[in-house]
DNA sequence: CACACATTCCATTAAATTATGAATTGTTGG
DNA sequence: CCAACAATTCATAATTTAATGGAATGTGTG
């Protein structure tokens, strides 16, 4: 009775958000998106601190340099590092200190408020141990 | 000669960067993964109104309820969003203030500076319409 | 030019992500 | 309790994504 029946309409919507073009969501998820890899942050973490090669990156993180240059592609595809030549060496270094910042504020973050207990733990993709057929979980 | 022998050794590196626990930079990178979509983004650009519930939402963008509920639980375990429940209906709502102006932020962002032009263009996650044939298996 | 080093490109393969639709759980009211 | 609506869960299939290893390209040097 009092709770009316699902109806969008019924609330206020700014015309703004109706505006939001799929090319712009998009444009913004492919960024954070390529911020959505631990491989490729540890990357721009290491580049916070100055310039590096690829190759000098690769040792860094004990990793193949192939890999490393692909994860650089991708990075510069969304415009997070920027590359400049430099003899033999080609060095990567963060776009502009805006994604410093960015990176910076990230990894402070996630490391102050520890995300223990989420309401949901959804590791990265593998369907759940669950031995039981007891399906409902005691909510907290 | 002048340019020396790729050394890693030989940059000066901060200690706090080698203390970047693989866990949170896992934690970090698994949030701006859960941002990096367009559909889950959109539910939050919605939720930034104001809170809406499943079926709301659902209606709003034109999709399927399990799949913005699904899209809900994978933003709710990243602490991005929170659900209240409220009679027949669960409310959700952006997590924080936080959350609210980093998407407020991001799409601004993308919006005023256009992209084009990228010098690596990268594909985007677009998946499957999934026709309802069961005759396949693939191993896994 | 030939050589060594730096980086990117490419094809292949394994793993992860997502929408779909049916089944299930949960809530309210008659 | 049953009917109707709300939301989540689950298995599945299609697609995407990322690492790997080797080939190809680029660059400086003897």
């Amino acid at each position: 009775m009092s709770l009316p029946r699902c109806q969008p309409s019924e609330h206020a919507l700014h015309p703004s958000l109706s505006e939001l073009d799929d090319e712009t969501l998009e444009r913004t998820a492919a960024i954070f998106r390529a911020l959505g890899d631990p491989g490729r942050l540890r990357i721009l973490a290491w580049l916070a601190r100055g310039p590096l090669c690829v190759t000098e990156l690769a040792a860094s993180l004990d990793e193949n340099v192939s890999t490393v240059s692909q994860r650089l592609k991708l990075l510069r595809s969304e415009r997070l590092a920027r590359s400049r030549r430099e003899g033999k060496h080609i060095f990567y270094a963060l776009a502009d200190r805006h994604v410093a910042e960015l990176v910076a504020n990230a990894l402070e973050h996630a490391n102050e408020r520890l995300n223990r207990g989420k309401p949901d733990s959804v590791p990265r993709a593998r369907p759940a141990p669950a031995n039981g057929v007891r399906s409902r979980k005691t909510s907290r």
